[in-house]
Formats: structure tokens, sequence, C-alpha cells
DNA sequence: GAGCATGATTCCGC
DNA sequence: GCGGAATCATGCTC
């Protein structure tokens, strides 16, 4: 403790009190040097210095016990007391030293994890940050996860993912700054009141710069619920854009047919190549992913009911004889062939050996004979053989019995004419 | 709204 | 990693 603020007070008080009041320094009714306490010397260097002191900390000390009216007066001499930036500076020391009130702001404010995570996570959705085209790095991302190129109707959801992404960016960084624009106001406010304050009470720089980090403080945690939040937002809409992708649509029935004829072009092993799947997918305007979807669902559906698939079968066979009658190549032949496959695999008819056609048409109408031989030739001996004019336009090929798929290059596997539609040789027919 | 069709996903075996 | 199988979820038709 300073030794000057311990002086002892006078005894009786109440003289320094109204010694203080009439001790303004160069204020009205001012003895010249009569009222000083501290005399000429500008310190505090005898017994009267000390006592001059204790008057004034006695009348701190009782200031609350008098009227307002007394207490505003004695206020305003104390405000004005030649003392007053001393005694305020010894103050402000002391509570420096007992640490009370000042306490290191660096060790209250830890990097919080939780914050770093949101910032990232902003950083990382295209929200926080310079903008970088509203996301749309995360949307690519998004549609690579969707697994193959990007179809017309994923641009179309990209766009309005971004369009959101960027709607939300714009009230994060708005409300951000209103809550930074608030903050200042606020500190301006309490540093301004901690002026006001300075001139009745010790306030210390580093008590201010708490002051201002506490604000901080608390602002920032309401920046962090504003950033949780717009994680939440951003969450939510990945999640609605992922369910969108996920969301199925039915291939146009242009694509199916693309499909469905190379399927049908190549039953001995309807297992397209990369480029064939490619082709395929660009043909049918949908991605890889979705011809090696649309390839297993139909391999399995078709093994699982082959009977249900002869119609569709025969529409195909037929479509596909057609065009090779007329052309030698189906509409559909640009297709690299599967490498496994056995048939060579080339999208059109001619040398693939998969279809054993019939000739008499779904409705009982019978091809030209011309077609038919053009098919005899295109297809090689023993692909249809003497079926042709049977009740059975089409046959299946043949399910291995462990599952797999066997192509059918003789015309005993070829279903008979005595049995019916949609009778076929398989263990996993229905 | 029920039932079927169909694209997508998941799990599992190879 | 690919394909088979089961399953889910949605679209479509009646």
């Amino acid at each position: 403790m300073d030794e000057r603020l311990l002086g002892p007070p006078p005894p009786g008080g109440g003289r320094g009190g109204l010694g203080l009041v009439g001790a303004e320094p160069g204020g009205p009714g001012e003895p010249p040097g009569g009222g000083d306490p501290g005399g000429g010397s500008g310190g505090v260097p005898g017994g009267r210095g000390k006592q001059d002191i204790g008057d004034i900390l006695q009348q701190i000390m009782t200031i609350t016990d008098q009227s307002l009216d007394e207490a505003q007066a004695k206020k305003h001499a104390l405000n004005c007391h030649r003392m007053k930036p001393a005694l305020f500076s010894v103050l402000c020391e002391i509570k420096e030293k007992t640490g009370l009130s000042i306490r290191s702001s660096q060790e209250e404010e830890p990097v919080d994890p939780q914050l770093m995570r949101l910032d990232n996570m902003l950083l990382a959705e295209g929200v926080a940050g310079p903008e970088k085209g509203g996301g749309s790095a995360a949307a690519a991302a998004a549609a690579a996860a969707s697994g193959g190129g990007v179809s017309p109707d994923n641009s179309i959801e990209h766009s309005d993912y971004r369009s959101k992404l960027a709607q939300i960016r714009h009230i994060y960084h708005s409300e951000l700054e209103k809550y930074e624009q608030a903050c200042n106001e606020f500190t301006t406010h309490v540093m301004n009141l901690l002026r006001e304050q300075s001139r009745t009470r010790p306030v210390a720089p580093k008590e201010m710069e708490r002051m201002v980090s506490i604000i901080h403080r608390k602002f920032s945690a309401i920046q962090m619920q504003l950033k949780q939040s717009t994680c939440e937002a951003v969450m939510i809409l990945r999640s609605r854009f992922l369910d969108a992708r996920r969301k199925r649509r039915n291939f146009s029935k242009q694509a199916t047919e693309v499909l469905n004829e190379y399927f049908y072009s190549h039953l001995s092993s309807p297992y397209p190549s990369e480029e064939a799947k490619e082709e395929l997918a660009k043909k049918c305007g949908i991605t890889v992913s979705q011809v090696s979807n649309w390839f297993g669902n139909k391999r399995i559906r078709y093994k699982k009911n082959i009977g249900k698939f002869q119609e569709e079968a025969n529409i195909y066979a037929v479509k596909t004889a057609v065009s090779v009658a007329q052309g030698g190549h189906s509409r559909t032949s640009s297709p690299t062939p599967p490498s496994s496959a056995g048939s060579g695999g080339s999208f059109n008819l001619s040398g693939s050996g998969d279809m054993f056609l019939g000739m008499p048409g779904l409705n009982g109408d019978s091809y030209p004979a011309s077609q038919v031989e053009s098919l005899r030739h295109s297809m090689g001996p023993g692909s249809y053989g003497d079926n042709i004019g049977g009740g059975q336009i089409y046959s299946p090929r043949e399910i291995r019995a462990n599952g797999g798929w066997q192509e059918a290059v003789t015309p005993s596997s070829v279903t008979s004419p005595t049995e019916g539609p949609g009778s076929v040789h398989s263990d996993t027919s229905n």
C-alpha cells in the first residue's frame, strides 16, 4: 500500500471536508495560497500533504452518508481538486497490482475449437472468405459424389444450389456487418461512459481495454451463433440438394429405347464396356453410373422374370432386325463392343449372334422374305435356323444354373416352337 | 390409394 | 472395383 494514502485521518475529519470544498484550486472564493492543501510545492512533502490526502479519502468515504446536494458539491470539489490526478493514478496503480479487476484477457480467450470448426466449414462451403463462385466447388464436389457426368438436370440443380448458397452468403455477411457495426457502436458508447466515469473514479487504461475485450467477446459469442445458424442453413441446403439428386426420375423414352436395344442385342453378354457405357450415357443424356445402374437392374429383373420381358425382347429384336435389314446397322450402332462379349459385342446386330429371331411379327405379320434373307446372311448359319415361322419369335438366352449368362449359340438352346411365349429354360424363371 | 414400374442405394462376394 | 441381390423410394397407371 502506498504510504501516502495510509496517512491517519485528521482528527475530527470534518474540518478537512470543509477545507476541501473551499480548497478548490482556482475556484471561486479561493484565497490565494490559503486553501492550497499541498502548498505551492505541488507535492506531498510533509505531514500536511498526508493530512490532505487523508482528508480527501475521508471525504470520499463519507460522501455516501451525505445529502445529494452536499454530495454533489463535494463531488465537484473532488473533481476539481488538483490532487485528483495523482490520487487517481495511485488508485489505478493499486487496481493493477491487485489484479482483481484486470485479468489477462489472453488467458480468457483461448481459440475456441468450435469457432474454428465453424469458420473452417464456412470457408469450405464458400460462405465465409472471398467469394469463389458461390460454392460452385461444393456443388461440383456433390456432383462428383453422385458418380459420373453432369446431366442437364444436374446443372439446373447446381445453379439452384449456387443461388441459394449465395443468398445464405449474402445474409451471413450482412448480419455479420450489422453485428460488427453494433459492436463498434457499443464499444464507443462504453468507452465514452468509461471516460465519463474516469472523472469520478479511477479507470485505468488496461481496465478500458479489458472492457473492450469483454464487449468483443460478447459480440463474438453472438457471431458464433450466427455462424452456427449459417452452418445449419448450409447443411439443410446441402441435404436438400443431395435429396433432390437422389430423387428418381424416369429416363426418357428414347433413352430407355437406346438402352434396351443395346441390352437385347447383347443378350448373350449384356455387360457394356466402359466405352460402351460412356457412349450410351452420351446418347441417353444420363451418367455412366446411371447406365451401370440400368444394366444392373435390367440384368437382374430380366433374369428374374424372363417371361415378362419376352414381348419387350421381341420388339427390340424386330427393331434391330429391321434396321439391320435396311442398312446393316441399328440406330445405335456406335458404342464400342464390350470386350467380354463373345459375340463380338458390337452394337449392330450383324455378327453379334445375340438375336434369335422368328420372323413373324408380334401381330402375326410376316416380314418380307428379303429381310429374312438378309438377316440370315447377317447372322450367319445356325443363328435362328428353323425357328422362323414358329410360335416363338424370340428366344432369350439361357441363364446358367449358377445364375450367370450363357450365350446360346446353337439352335438347341432356342425355345422350342411348341412352347408357349414366356416359356424359358431358366432356373431363375418364375 | 393400391399396385406395379423403375432408378438408386446398400450390402456382400468375388 | 464390379456385379448380383435385396431393398428403398419415387413415379406412374388405374
